[in-house]
RNA sequence: GUCCCCUUCGUCUAGAGGCCUAGGACACCUGGUUUUCAUCCAGGCAACAGGGGUUCGAAACCCCUAGGGGACGCCA
């Protein structure tokens, strides 16, 4: 048999994912234990959303934690490259052939009839997704409309009848139905490839031997599948990981939970803690023990001993587990420098010293007032929720708000930052100081303090949610009728200052 | 709405028809150690979603029901 080869395909959107290091986990783990390679590959198809700052930050965070991978981006290999925005020749050449093939078929439907159709098909309780329209069009009404550069996409065709069985390594033969299928996109109208091209077209040449991904991608395996048929290729092993949950079950996400590897650092988790963490997570040693790792994860890593049910992402095991790392098995020295490594980066001491230098007389003050850079949640509690004006209910909608809106930022920068709080505090009809009030407690723990919003600049994105809503708990949380009010305020908000 | 997947203590899990009166761990509670606290140690609480089969025997196999989750984008 030919050598095992896996990948982890991050797409580069956001902040790196405790989900993404999860299935690289166990990518890596399959890799290693058949003494085959991991691969990384970069899917960044969507221009609009990809960023290189993300995607360093993605294998930052995986090293960090110690998945290395073989070939990549950053490192080469012969199947390169390693980034999809760099391979379009590569799909545009295979779509071409697949409609040369009669497989896929030019589509020049707007959006507006997608959505109307979608519509229709939601009333008629029909299965949703394309109704064929363009499969119609003449040759000659194609060059035509190619001629006069109509916006148009690719779509592979579907099977009319009949069902496709997809064989996953964890479980029973998943059988769906072709008529369930939908006639996918494969190339959008900016020549780009869809996630479903691009992914079959680069496992098959790179090659890779077996496709460790979420639950997620289940109901479209089937797609995948006829395009290894289509192309001709035999297609790799699936296996289908379950999901990480929210406490509540749901899949795992940053609105209900820290979802960011950097903001797990931050926290102080040590990397090797929150890898034998996640593979806990749906998996277990044979003898069962808890502590394990990476290289003991390897060397008894079973596949099979993966446990289907959705694992509950609960920080709780973790903090336990991270104190043992840290008791038991770092020595002084080792916790010496651990530590310092971790309290003395020196990017963010940059980025705190110019927001504490003016306030302190002496190297003793800073402590005190930069603490709050390098604890977790605030110690707070009710009353430090006091205020001469605004009432408690004024402060937790003020803070649930901005969790909403900081979270719909593109870009964490200051400015953008500064500007948003003070665009939402006019629009709530609030002084700027009472406004941020709150703020300052969730965020730093008081109101004397630095910049509330040079803090949270500095803090990040998930630290900074995780410590709004520790303190909407601690003024008593949002009931289910509250959170639908708010929610209702808040979108009528959004609407009035988009229009204005 | 349509389809797909899943279901063991609150949480992570063990369990491959008899070792199951269901084991371990976290959390929680009680006690001990400790000048305090934490650690550590000892103990306790706590689950096979429900119903029907198959079998001498079911947590495990099959069916139904319920619950949960996911997918249904020119996102990945």
């Amino acid at each position: 048999m030919s050598e095992v080869r896996t990948r982890i395909a991050p797409s580069p959107t956001g902040d790196p994912h405790v989900g993404t290091a999860y299935i690289a986990l166990f990518n890596l783990c399959f890799a290693r234990q058949h003494n085959g390679k991991f691969i990384l590959r970069i899917e960044d198809t969507d221009q609009v959303r990809s960023s290189k700052k993300s995607e360093d930050d993605i294998l930052k965070a995986l090293s960090w934690l110690g998945l290395i991978w073989d070939e990549g981006p950053d490192k080469g290999g012969d199947f390169g490259p390693y980034r999809q925005s760099e391979r379009s020749d590569i799909y545009a050449e295979h779509v071409r052939r697949l409609v040369k093939e009669g497989h896929a078929f030019h589509c020049f439907c707007s959006e507006e009839r997608l959505t109307e159709l979608r519509k229709q098909q939601m009333i008629d309780k029909k299965p949703l997704g394309y109704d064929g329209h363009c499969l119609l069009l003449s040759e000659g009404e194609i060059a035509e409309n190619l001629n006069k550069n109509i916006p148009h996409v690719i779509r592979m065709k579907i099977p009319s009848e009949g069902c496709c069985i997809v064989k996953d390594m964890l479980r029973d033969d998943v059988s769906i139905e072709w008529q369930q299928v939908d006639m996918q996109v494969l190339m959008k109208s900016d020549g780009l490839p869809t996630y479903h091209l691009a992914n079959v077209v680069d496992d098959h040449l790179m090659q890779i031997t077996h496709v460790i991904r979420g639950e997620e991608w289940i109901n479209s395996a089937p797609k995948h599948l006829l395009l290894y048929q289509y192309f001709g290729w035999e297609a790799p092993v699936l296996c289908h990981m379950p999901l990480l949950r929210n406490a509540d079950k749901s899949k795992l996400s940053k609105r209900k939970n820290p979802t960011s590897i950097g903001y797990y650092q931050r926290m102080g988790y040590l990397p090797e803690a929150l890898c034998n963490y996640l593979g806990m997570m749906g998996w277990s040693m044979p003898d069962e023990q808890e502590m394990f790792s990476l290289e003991d994860m390897i060397k008894h890593f079973d596949i099979n001993r993966v446990s289907l049910g959705g694992p509950v992402f609960d920080t709780e095991k973790l903090d336990w587990l991270n104190g043992r790392y840290l008791r038991e098995i770092l020595s002084d020295d080792e916790f010496t420098q651990r530590f310092s490594q971790w309290a003395f980066q020196p990017e963010m001491l940059q980025a705190i010293v110019p927001l504490i230098k003016q306030r302190v007389e002496r190297f003793t003050d800073i402590a005190p007032l930069a603490s709050f850079f390098f604890s977790g949640m605030p110690t707070i509690d009710l009353q430090s929720f006091e205020h001469k004006t605004l009432s408690q209910d004024d402060s937790k909608r003020v803070l649930q708000f901005i969790a909403w809106r900081i979270e719909e930022l593109e870009a964490w920068h200051r400015d953008r930052i500064e500007q948003t709080l003070m665009q939402l505090a006019d629009s709530l009809g609030f002084k700027i100081r009472d406004f941020l009030f709150p703020v300052f407690i969730a965020i730093a723990g008081s109101s004397v303090s630095t910049s509330v919003i040079d803090s949270i600049a500095v803090l990040g994105l998930d630290m900074t949610r995780a410590r709004l809503r520790h303190a909407i708990e601690i003024l008593g949380g949002v009931s289910k009728k509250q959170l639908k009010n708010l929610e209702k305020e808040y979108s009528a908000l959004v609407h009035q200052s988009e229009q204005s």
